[in-house]
RNA sequence: UGGGGCAUCGUCCAAUGGCAGGACGCCAGUCUCUGACACUGUCAAUCUAGGUUCGAAUCCUAGUGCCCCAACCA
């Protein structure tokens, strides 16, 4: 769309912008539209703004402001003084256009109160009533509008309303207010203001003033255009910019509703805005998602026209994907279990320092030098890419690495049973203890190491596999560490769906309606009760060096990272940022997923269409000139096309290709018939016909040069006769060209003769392509059916 | 109800009237000192009913479903 118009010439070069209002901070939902705005203009080489939307000065703040610039900017976004914009900024060019709106007569200030101005707007069924202010005089209303701006009138005693159709079927025409009193304090602009531009009137100036050329925004502004285009014209603003809309992208799991979120964070469910459950970007970056996997989450979702609700696995996917390459792999144990180790000699061990790599196999092979990352970003050779861990007679496991009684198919430790320590040897779990005066939890763990790592020494006559590798830190060494453990805030998919009882409600606390309304709690009901889970654990040592940013795995678990605020290097709170896919611990509740029944939407037959004792007549007229049933119904039904088919045939003398330019009228020159944009005399229509019946036309040809006629109005018939149109029936002709296709497509002759008839289509096509469009596709179907089915050696 | 928008695998996006394809997920398998990663394979869709056409996801008609508008918010 965009390649179009700037193919056409239209622009010299693609301006978008991407327009938040300052009254709240950005997030998962916004960045899908900053990033369809930004990278559109990159993508065509063009130029993107920032620009702050800030014409209402309620509910806007400076920390806002900032906090969006900030979150953009972290998502490595860039502007400068010549593309950043404050709409507040140009008040006062506002106010000239305005100004000049009043003197071209297309604006009026109106003073009913907004009661009374949304009774005279009428309803969806009703025309509109013009306002007794309606037709001041354009003195009047400059110096009304000059009052209004001296601050001479009370909030809502006047406004400034465009001049359009109050009897529009689109509501957003009725005469739209343009400016209104309203005296709050503007973050950025004082009180210098005490009348507010309205979006639909500061919008479309400010993309203008800009020079925006493809002004994006999502489905729910599309009745706005109409007024976006009227300002447009009106002012003749040239070239100007386009409005474009595009469906909302929604994530499974989370809410978007600002006043929602904000509920959530004053009664405390989170424990503020950058909390990092919430979907802001302050939040998300908290968590320690890193801007390229946003972006990359952003880029994978597709546009369309349809409001849609992405897939978290999704998110998910393009958070793992880009943390993987990043993060070098470390143990942490969240929920520890002491074990007691022995030597495979049944001594104690003597501690030692074995070197780990930070890195898995298949990194390693990826790096095109060989070489890998230390986590302070120095890059060394693979080998020397590792860290050093101590293995001594005192450890820790994971809690749910344990088990006296386990489930089938645990690959983990057991009583008697063998795993491998991550990088260390196989242990044998000897003695499992529990609580036996509590719940019965493991509370200790005595092994047997069975190998040594660096000896390779074994015990004596022991051959035990190991059910698995489980990760471990040396108790003697390793860090203690807080764990936050987050998960998904909402248990349910749509967390906002699903509340018929939910009220429309004003945004801010001032608002003049919807005061005393609450937001529906319903949402609060979905809260995962499991969101946030905080242990104590240890973390291995070698992390005490490492710059505080670095994102890590730990292995089996997840990815983490210090928590920004709250962790310090004498008290390690790592957040963690995302499980690692977990195809065991899935299994158990897969099952009790997918089941919907498929054919919900029972197929019920349309009414029959009713005729009225006129239409049945025509339809019987029709019928009579050999109309086919459908299109006579459709005809009868419909007055402009009936009258461009009746056109041609003057009283009712039977024309002799009647069922033929009904099915043309009914069908392809319907929708331009009805626009009034087709230039095709139905008079015309007959010589066609007769091409085509004489067999010199194919249908195909017909339509083709029908559609052509519509644009130029030239007679049909001229067209064919212009462009040399002629069937191409010759057998000969035909099994040349078909040759040809089957000689250039051995593998889908192949995989037709085994069985794809499909491809019969793809033949077809090729052959009428090789042909021009000129080959009689039915020749070419018969032709076509017998070589592929009788293949001739 | 008046106007507007939309409808393709479970999800998201493709397909000048000519092979319904990709990604994510799912399932199965291979590999594995991460139940990860990687790799292989399978399953899986044109809202419904008619019509036009040699051929329809695409064009026509009727219907169904979902969303938006009827703010001095954006």
């Amino acid at each position: 769309m965009i390649g179009r118009d700037l193919a056409s010439g239209k622009y010299p070069s693609v301006v978008t912008r991407f327009p938040p209002e300052p009254n709240g901070y950005l997030h998962l939902g916004h960045t899908f539209a900053s990033f369809l705005d930004f990278q559109t203009a990159l993508q065509y080489g063009g130029r993107y703004h920032l620009r702050l939307d800030d014409t209402n000065p309620e509910g806007e703040r400076v920390e806002y402001a900032q906090a969006i610039l900030d979150d953009l900017a972290w998502l490595g976004w860039r502007w400068d003084e010549q593309t950043l914009f404050y709409a507040s900024d140009n008040f006062g060019t506002y106010y000239d256009y305005a100004v000049k709106l009043i003197e071209l007569g297309k604006a009026y200030v109106d003073s009913v109160s907004g009661d009374e101005m949304a009774r005279l707007r009428g309803s969806a069924t009703q025309a509109g009533r013009p306002s007794p202010y309606r037709e001041r005089s354009v003195a009047q209303n400059l110096e009304l509008l000059a009052r209004m701006r001296a601050g001479e009138f009370p909030d809502g005693a006047h406004v400034l309303r465009a001049k359009i159709d109050l009897s529009s079927a689109n509501m957003k025409l009725r005469d739209p207010v343009l400016y209104r009193i309203r005296r709050a304090h503007h973050y950025r602009q004082g009180d210098t203001w005490c009348i507010y531009p309205l979006y639909d009137f500061q919008h479309p100036l400010q993309d203008a003033l800009e020079g925006v050329t493809h002004s994006m925004c999502s489905l729910e502004f599309i009745d706005n255009r109409a007024i976006y285009d009227w300002l447009m014209e009106t002012l003749a603003f040239s070239p100007r910019p386009h409005q474009y809309e595009f469906g909302r992208r929604s994530l499974e799991y989370t809410i978007v509703s600002k006043r929602k979120l904000r509920r959530l964070v004053e009664e405390g469910h989170v424990a503020g805005w950058d909390d990092p459950r919430m979907p802001t970007l302050r939040a998300v970056r908290r968590l320690g998602v890193t801007p390229e996997a946003i972006l990359k989450f952003a880029a994978s979702i597709g546009v369309s026209r349809t409001n849609r609700t992405v897939d978290l696995a999704v998110y998910e996917n393009a958070v793992r994907d880009d943390l993987s390459p990043r993060s070098p792999r470390v143990m942490a144990v969240t929920d520890p279990v002491e074990v007691i180790l022995r030597g495979p000699d049944g001594a104690g061990l003597t501690p030692q320092t074995l070197t780990l790599p930070y890195w898995p196999h298949d990194l390693v092979q990826a790096s095109p030098d060989g070489l890998m990352a230390l986590p302070s970003g120095v890059r060394v050779s693979a080998e020397l890419a590792g860290r050093p861990v101590t293995l001594s007679g005192r450890l820790y496991i994971e809690r749910e690495d344990v088990a006296l009684n386990p489930p089938k198919g645990f690959r983990r430790l057991t009583l008697g049973g063998a795993v491998r320590l991550r990088g260390a040897g196989v242990i044998r779990a000897d003695e499992i203890e529990v609580d036996e005066a509590g719940d019965g939890r493991v509370v200790r763990v005595l092994a047997t190491l069975l190998a040594d790592p660096e000896t390779g020494r074994s015990a004596p006559g022991e051959q035990l596999r190991a059910a698995g590798v489980i990760h471990w830190v040396d108790a003697g060494t390793a860090l203690s560490a807080e764990f936050r453990l987050y998960d998904r805030l909402f248990s349910v998919p749509n967390p906002d769906g699903a509340q018929p009882d939910e009220l429309p409600v004003d945004d801010g606390e001032a608002g003049p309606e919807g005061t005393g309304q609450t937001v529906s709690s319903d949402f609060l009901r979905f809260l995962n009760p499991h969101s946030l889970t905080v242990t104590q654990g240890y973390v291995e040592a070698s992390v005490a060096h490492d710059p505080p940013d670095t994102r890590y795995q730990f292995e089996r678990q997840g990815y983490f990272w210090r928590d920004p605020v709250d962790s310090r290097p004498e008290a390690l709170i790592f957040n963690r940022i995302i499980t690692l896919r977990d195809a065991w611990g899935k299994a158990p509740r897969a099952e009790a997923v997918r089941l919907r029944s498929k054919d919900q939407t029972k197929s019920r037959k349309p009414d029959a269409p009713t005729f009225s004792p006129e239409q049945t007549a025509e339809v019987a007229r029709l019928r009579a000139l050999g109309v086919t049933e459908a299109d006579a119904a459709v005809l009868a039904r419909d007055r402009v096309l009936l009258d461009f088919f009746r056109s041609g045939f003057p009283g009712d003398s039977v024309g002799s290709h009647a069922g033929q330019i009904a099915a043309w009228t009914v069908g392809d020159l319907a929708p331009a018939l009805r626009s009034g944009d087709s230039k095709v005399r139905s008079s015309d229509l007959g010589a066609l016909a007769s091409l085509q019946s004489a067999g010199q036309i194919s249908n195909r040809m017909a339509r083709e040069v029908l559609a052509e006629a519509v644009v130029s109005g030239e007679a049909p018939a001229d067209i064919v006769e212009r462009r040399g149109l002629k069937m191409l029936s010759d057998t000969g002709a035909l099994d040349s060209l078909i040759g040809r296709v089957l000689a250039a497509n051995p593998d889908k002759l192949a995989a037709y003769r085994a069985g794809k008839l499909g491809l019969m289509g793809f033949f077809t096509g090729q052959v009428m392509q090789l042909s021009q469009g000129q080959a009689d596709p039915q020749a070419v179907a018969t032709l076509l059916r017998a070589k592929l089915d009788n293949p001739v050696e």
